[in-house]
DNA sequence: GATGAAACATTTGCAAT
DNA sequence: ATTGCAAATGTTTCATC
């Protein structure tokens, strides 16, 4: 974690090992090494330097959605009434407070945030629409997508160049 | 990665590992067997045991998109032409071999499929619209929604129950 | 970037509850 | 069925080249 310069730069071997940790965050520097044609010393530092950047933000892992019991993934577009700068933030930052929000995004065009929700079932969303999203001053009008199957799913962003 | 059973009982000791690890997935064992209160021998053993039950999916490094060079995230809607069986599953699997298409839903109501794009900049993405959306066959219409502002990003889906 | 050594973490078997 | 202990193995980390 450091401030955000415009461009550390990543030779070959800092691709590398970014790719590898994107697919895997708890492989064993020594294996990750190996992988890489390095030794861990080395290794690691890079590591570390990757982290220190912030080219590497953090490390997570992703638990498979049916078996924690949620089950129903809704993408919402959502239209503010006024659109004052306070009442955008004050959206925005209910949406923070809201664990079911996974997403949240300020957007071009019709649509003023987009959200990726993530519930048991049908019924909790309905709450969620009703008792939250609905309740909050300034929310014109919302459209729900139901997410019927998830054809993709990845966090890996591809690292060509920069 | 082991078969979907419907329910892994999940007592509070779990659901406290997994919310650590949805935080920070290279916490040392010994670390986490601390903040949970357990030694680190059955932590290990709990952690080895959601991983097989799948209730883990999996463990990732979260870039910064900007320090890589991805500063332009599009939510696109797309509609397909004719509704064959075969044109959504060859739809799905071009989304699958696109590394820019970070995820890729299958949808109800008038969208039959969401998208989540990210690309270096404009440019990038006119050649994603032109030459690999539009180039699909079956393609009727794409809707693309630009994101202006990240407001919330997250993995971690809740707890509460199941 | 490599080596080697010390500190530390992971992992396993086994006894206890 | 799950924990704690302890010993063996493997990993991380740092000083040095």
């Amino acid at each position: 974690m450091s401030n955000s310069r415009p461009f550390p730069d990543l030779d070959p071997t800092d691709r590398q090992i970014l790719s590898i940790l994107q697919r895997d965050a708890r492989i064993a520097n020594t294996e990750l090494a190996d992988e890489i044609g390095l030794t861990p010393a080395p290794t690691l530092r890079r590591v570390r330097r990757l982290e220190e950047e912030g080219v590497i933000h953090r490390y997570v892992a992703l638990l498979d959605p049916k078996l924690v019991n949620r089950d129903l993934m809704v993408m919402v577009r959502v239209t503010l009434d006024k659109q004052t700068k306070q009442g955008f933030q004050d959206f925005a930052e209910q949406m923070r407070s809201r664990p079911e929000v996974l997403e949240c995004y300020l957007c071009l065009g019709d649509t003023d945030y987009l959200l990726k929700v993530c519930v048991p079932n049908l019924d909790a969303y309905q709450r969620f629409l009703v008792d939250v999203l609905a309740a909050i001053p300034g929310v014109r009008n919302t459209d729900s997508t139901i997410v019927v199957k998830q054809e993709k799913y990845t966090t890996s962003l591809p690292l060509d160049e920069g």
